[in-house]
DNA sequence: ACGCCCACCTGGAGGC
DNA sequence: TGCCTCCAGGTGGGCG
């Protein structure tokens, strides 16, 4: 499910429900996530007060009042989702509710992951950055300063395909599959292109692509194809402006092409593109 | 070091 | 209805 539109959702979702309360229990209702849930989870997390929630990368970074940092990533296909102590009552744990949050107020949130491929673990505050899921990540491409130069820089000697450089979160964090096909088509280059020869201009409009797709699915609200939903429940819209994912065979947008969209099978992922429009 | 393939796990969709 | 195959927003380990 999620990249980076989809975790950021998330985060805004559970900010003004989170900071400033204290989560006074914590359920584990099955511990093994692609990594087994830390040791003595409930009892380090119980009684803490959460300061706030970064996001870096695709990871949530909740951060909490003993100078620990909560990480959860949602793997493919993770929810966060808030339940007031009403509708929690109505509304009984499902299969795949793995870790329950309670706060203080009576709210609850709960981790749910059908695929558990998502993982929780907790590290020092200061330390997460040097962790090992965390100190090869590439820059964030919302931040201001990674720019076309600095993308071109990071695609320099790459010999694969741009798309598969795009997934690899060493060049830059945050872009899954969905926005690798839809940046890659609003900046006019073909998936197939080797990363090298993104330089220049080509970088210019690849970086411009890539930050004005995820900040308009970030205004969506993400992308729910099937499991992301933003905390409260409400689902993502952006799936209804795709141009090209998993659009084959539907008619290129740009206005005058008349190309079908076509699929095609990059280390082992489907890419979606016009091979008239994408060069 | 780099790039590719696969596995991890569950569920939904489509074909027969 | 059921069974089978394929596919899915991610990632990291192992291989050549």
């Amino acid at each position: 499910m999620p990249e980076l539109p989809e975790v950021e959702t998330v985060r805004r979702g559970l900010l003004p429900r989170l900071v400033d309360r204290k989560i006074v229990r914590l359920q584990q209702r099955r511990r093994d996530l692609r990594v087994p849930l830390p040791q003595r989870f409930a009892s380090r997390v119980e009684g803490r007060t959460v300061l706030g929630i970064d996001r870096r990368a695709k990871y949530l970074l909740i951060r909490l009042d003993d100078g620990q940092t909560l990480i959860v990533h949602l793997g493919m296909s993770g929810r966060m989702t808030l339940h007031d102590a009403r509708s929690a009552a109505q509304h009984p744990l499902e299969r795949h509710d793995h870790v329950v949050f309670e706060i203080e107020d009576g709210w609850q949130v709960r981790f749910n992951d059908a695929r558990r491929f998502g993982l929780m673990l907790l590290a020092r505050s200061e330390t997460v950055a040097d962790h090992k899921l965390f100190k090869d990540l590439g820059p964030e491409p919302l931040d201001p300063a990674f720019d076309g130069p600095a993308l071109a820089g990071r695609l320099e000697g790459r010999r694969t395909s741009i798309k598969a450089a795009l997934l690899d979160q060493r060049t830059l964090v945050g872009i899954g599959n969905i926005y690798a096909c839809e940046a890659l088509f609003l900046a006019g280059i073909s998936p197939r292109r080797s990363a090298h020869t993104v330089q220049g201009e080509r970088a210019d409009r690849l970086i411009a692509a890539l930050k004005q797709v995820l900040l308009r699915s970030i205004d969506d609200g993400g992308s729910t194809l099937r499991d992301h939903v933003q905390p409260g429940g409400e689902l993502g819209y952006f799936q209804t402006r795709f141009n090209v994912y998993d659009r084959a065979g539907a008619v290129c947008p740009t206005r005058g092409c008349g190309h079908a969209v076509k699929r095609l099978v990059q280390s082992g992922r489907s890419t979606f593109y016009c091979t008239r429009c994408q060069r």
